[in-house]
DNA sequence: GATGAATGAGTATTCATTCAT
DNA sequence: GATGAATGAATACTCATTCAT
């Protein structure tokens, strides 16, 4: 899990950023990250429910060590959803370095879901889990100003309609991430059929059609879908 | 829950039917309706987690009963979902029965989404089951002729574009059923907003933009919804 | 564990007490008894500190049927106080029945401490665990006017000093059970020697050379000590 | 905690000495005395049940100092046992050094108690706690001769009655304990009213009314109990 | 047939103790 | 020697499912 590799691992030289309150160890560092990678995999796999046992097996370690680098696992999932949270921005904002108005737009809709298109406890995680006021505050502070902006810049530029709102864009991606939870047992890429069938619903006026550019799933590739996709039944 | 009551409750007399193994006894069937109007009432309110105790005392009937009637959670959830599945087919039923093949098709999508709307199990059914071979099968049987004959009637009648298929209809409803998870416990009806912005990407050629009937969640209840959304995380 | 066996089953015929929501079924009432049995045992055995599995065993069930019929320990450990209690306001009717005063304070004492003595759990709960407000307040409800009687009238015959009070009562059942729970395993009967040591400061004639240097608890400071002191239950 | 600061500490240079293993090294020595002192606080305050972990804490050490020290929790809260034991031992020698018997044994009633008044979990650890052989062993070895003397001279003066036994005063402590664990949240001093009361059952006077009815436990049976007695400690 | 009592594997979490840094 | 990261057995409690009444 190559994201989480590079995260917030301080470089040995730049410890002059002073806010952590005291760098981990190297060894307590690398379980953490471990910990994270293996949470973010069990949880894709078998969803929320999976146990903190799971976690700590599949990381390698015991249970405790998960204890001792997360208060317990609603914290884990929040650290998860931090992590991203970041990646998130990080997209919003390649987005708004983006010249183009409409392009974007259209790359932030099309970075944020394939991120969570790749990662299932991701949309997990974003979509279904409640989390503490101050992690929700968060969330929102960081995000909404890139997203309202690139919204208002494609309105000003008239190539979106102007009854669309900042709010929008997360629905428009949960959305595409519930049609990416469906159907990428199957064919990963059917997402993006939705994605173009939204953008089509965006100019102020639309001109020419685009054309779908993913097959649709075919009955038999649905019913797979229904039987392999995602468990959360107990 | 009008589908339940109308059921046909086989005679005590006429046993010697075909098909059907044995019909119930008058008592046991009334408990079979009341356990899953009792079902449908608890899974609709607290999600598939609800325990069957819980179910059972809605139904002011044991346990044991449950277990008499179905064989599981599992089965008794299945039996809510081919409950469901008779209603979408219905639906798909009255939809095909409008002349319009464009309000047809609109009222469909409507419909069906206002169904899983209502319904927070039933949206976590038709989501992240996995059922088995059997009702998956069953299920597109049932439905697949008639979505397709609403997608095709459409764009014979040339108001829908050339490249959607009936497999796109689902996706749609579990799209707008993703937003409708997300936005129900601030504003309930934010899902219509996204029925609209897609309709709007169905005409081959839109003339007219729709306005959106519904106004975005402001900020503030986008964060509210984060806090109190439907959780997952037990 | 006779004291047990005889308590709280509703004969029969006498059903018409009405008040207890629903008599248990025979064999739910045998295995609370059971349990309550076990739970007495065990708890004797290894203290506040034994395990409800370890009660489950003992008592021949499983785990669940233990939170079956009690919310959790701490529910199981205040049904023991409850029962205890029982017994000690009924050694205390039995003492005020007693014509002689003195000989019914000291026959109190003398029961009080025997009951706590034969029963190391009961002396922990009496003496250690803080219980809820209800509780405690119904063990001082049903006790103080008890105790408050057999020490006035004591008084009033001029066999107890004045300044003796009826809290006082219970501070010398606690130390006479400090003083059996840690004698007991060598020699189980040692506590009556210092019954003995502590009636000899009762008459008054003593309270004429030492008046008691500090006041005693009243008894709303009794129960606010009920209510906050020590707890050992984990 | 003055005890513990004056213990002899050897300089590092004289590690020749006969029976002490090797003296520590001074911050190593310095490292023990914080530990002692921490565990002194956090023992007082919380009990048995804190953790070692709070102990290495409030002492400003890692918990592998607190195990490089000391074997385990059990053997830290001994050596807790020894200090207050010597402290026991020198409340005891001040007594003795009074000259007038009958205030030199209350005077070791009452700061004996005292001292347990003021720490719970020397309470605990006195009344509840099996510690190992060796140490009950140095416990009655150090006390029982001091003891011992402070009742006799006492009975000698004729302020004391005959049947008294010197194994009867720890017994008066821990009733005394127990009196103050029960009260202590509420008025700390009340345990001082159960010590008059104990007082005035201890003159000649009393004994010629009512015989003690039990023999005292005898100095090897005191042991015993020690012993075997109820274990607390986890 | 109905009931609800019994079961026990499973979950999150804690803490004494060990061991790598 | 000191540190604190890692460990995992233990504990209270839940709930789908079975079975005696």
């Amino acid at each position: 899990m190559g994201t989480l590799e590079g995260m917030s691992i301080d470089e040995p030289g730049e410890d002059c950023g002073a806010v952590t309150p005291r760098p981990l160890r190297r060894d307590a560092e690398r379980n953490r990250q471990r910990i994270l990678c293996a949470a973010s995999e069990v949880l894709a796999e078998r969803g929320l429910d999976a146990t903190l046992d799971d976690v700590a097996h599949k990381a390698g370690v015991g249970v405790g060590t998960v204890y001792r680098r997360f208060p317990g696992k609603e914290a884990l999932i929040g650290a998860l959803f931090d992590d991203r949270l970041s990646s998130l921005v990080a997209i919003g904002e390649r987005a708004l370095a983006e010249p183009d108005p409409w392009t974007g737009l259209v790359s932030y809709l099309e970075a944020a879901a394939e991120l969570l298109t790749a990662d299932r406890a991701l949309r997990q995680i974003l979509m279904f889990t409640a989390f503490g006021r101050d992690q929700a505050a968060r969330a929102r502070a960081q995000l909404q100003p890139v997203v309202t902006r690139l919204v208002s810049r494609a309105q000003d530029a008239g190539c979106v309609r102007a009854d669309l709102r900042a709010t929008d864009v997360p629905f428009a991606v949960f959305m595409l991430a519930a049609a990416a939870d469906y159907a990428r047992p199957v064919r990963p890429a059917t997402w993006r059929r939705y994605l173009a069938l939204l953008l089509d619903s965006l100019p102020p006026a639309r001109s020419a059609t685009t054309p779908l550019p993913e097959p649709p799933l075919s009955p038999a590739e649905m019913q797979s879908a229904m039987q392999c996709g995602p468990v959360y039944l107990r």
